[in-house]
DNA sequence: GCCCGTAAGCTACGCCCATTAGCCAGACGA
DNA sequence: TCGTCTGGCTAATGGGCGTAGCTTACGGGC
């Protein structure tokens, strides 16, 4: 008969914890009866506050989507080129070690036509959006920032996705491996800017 | 009464097929009641043939990654050097639009202890080494290969799974950005052989 | 051609989870 | 003070994995 004083931001705000305490598989493991017990609540009464686990699980992203943003931002703010798309990719990765939970579900694809998820598309452009500006730094032809945008994107992200699953087995040194990564996006990146063929190739001087 | 004549090939491959027609999700749609129904056989029945639905999962992608080592070599025969990374590359690609579900599998990351996905690992390797044997081709120090592979492995990868997951959402032209990114990788890979500083830098002549 | 062991099915069950329906009591505005 | 809204609850359904233990088809040896 007592009330626990639950919310959907209470809700949300339990689900991140036990997304964060269950590595990257948190958000997979992530379960309504796990909240319940924690908020000490049966679990139908979660129902209440939220629409569904599904429903659930996009609060989740739409909030570690924002937090990627903010430290996007915080990272890149007063920088800019080479030294700015550097402190984005590192603080990217920095995100996705001390919360790989969290990033997993950064991951999660809105549908591209459900209005429900009109806030979490709005979240993602968010974030593309600040890679974008970045980029833009660089001085590239609109045409080629998309394509820049994308390989960064792919880069940071494919990277970050085979460390957290231990796709990387051998021993060797993550954080050299990394900077060789981030190296290669922004010669290729500065190289777009400079190279007007119609698909840019390598060329050694 | 009738025997269904199953087997372990039999009963993953069914599995793959219903992965195959799950789409990305295909793999974590994988439910052992689905594939007992498509055998015509009830569900405990399978527990004679598969240890269980994780077991299944990984047969699943033991089997994926053997199709990926297969076309990854078909595609980079006779071939060397940045023709053979782009030949890699798109490999991958077309492996993963045609395949979604299999591909999906493909990045069910092994146990490094577990004994009973020793062959698991073992498939894994098969596929890494042939990047590794690709970027050979580049001649790069011993000690810069892996950070090689690590790149080209991140960059692929991180695109594929992005353009799967719809993770672009703009119209633009998406072999163009691949096209971009294998660049990207192609002429980053062949500085990495050139550039003999402790950190290679970006440098433009 | 019988006989028996193995192995491939089966049913029944236990447990966990999501979700729905419908009840009940506490809090708060009128 | 009364009534309504709301946030809890219990009960129940349906589906999934996995285990136990039974039964019966098949194939090899005599």
């Amino acid at each position: 008969m007592p009330r626990a004083g639950l919310s959907r931001d209470a809700v949300v705000g339990i689900a991140l914890d036990l997304v964060d305490a269950g590595g990257p598989r948190g958000l997979a493991d992530l379960t309504l009866a796990k909240v319940a017990a924690t908020a000490g609540v049966a679990t139908p009464s979660l129902y209440k506050h939220v629409g569904s686990l599904a429903a659930l699980r996009r609060h989740v992203a739409v909030v570690t989507l924002e937090e990627m943003a903010a430290t996007s931002a915080a990272a890149t703010v007063g920088r800019s080129g080479p030294d700015a798309l550097r402190a984005l990719a590192g603080a990217w990765r920095d995100y996705a070690r001390e919360h790989p939970g969290r990033y997993a579900a950064t991951q999660l694809a809105p549908d591209p036509d459900a209005p429900e998820e009109a806030e979490h598309r709005a979240a993602g452009a968010r974030v593309v959006a600040i890679v974008g500006a970045v980029l833009r730094g660089f001085g590239l032809p609109e045409a080629r920032t998309v394509d820049a945008v994308r390989a960064v994107r792919a880069g940071i992200h494919g990277f970050v996705t085979l460390e957290l699953a231990a796709g990387f087995r051998l021993p060797e040194d993550l954080d050299r491996s990394f900077d060789v990564l981030v190296d290669m996006l922004v010669s290729g990146v500065a190289d777009l800017g400079d190279a007007p063929a119609s698909t840019a190739r390598e060329e050694r001087s």
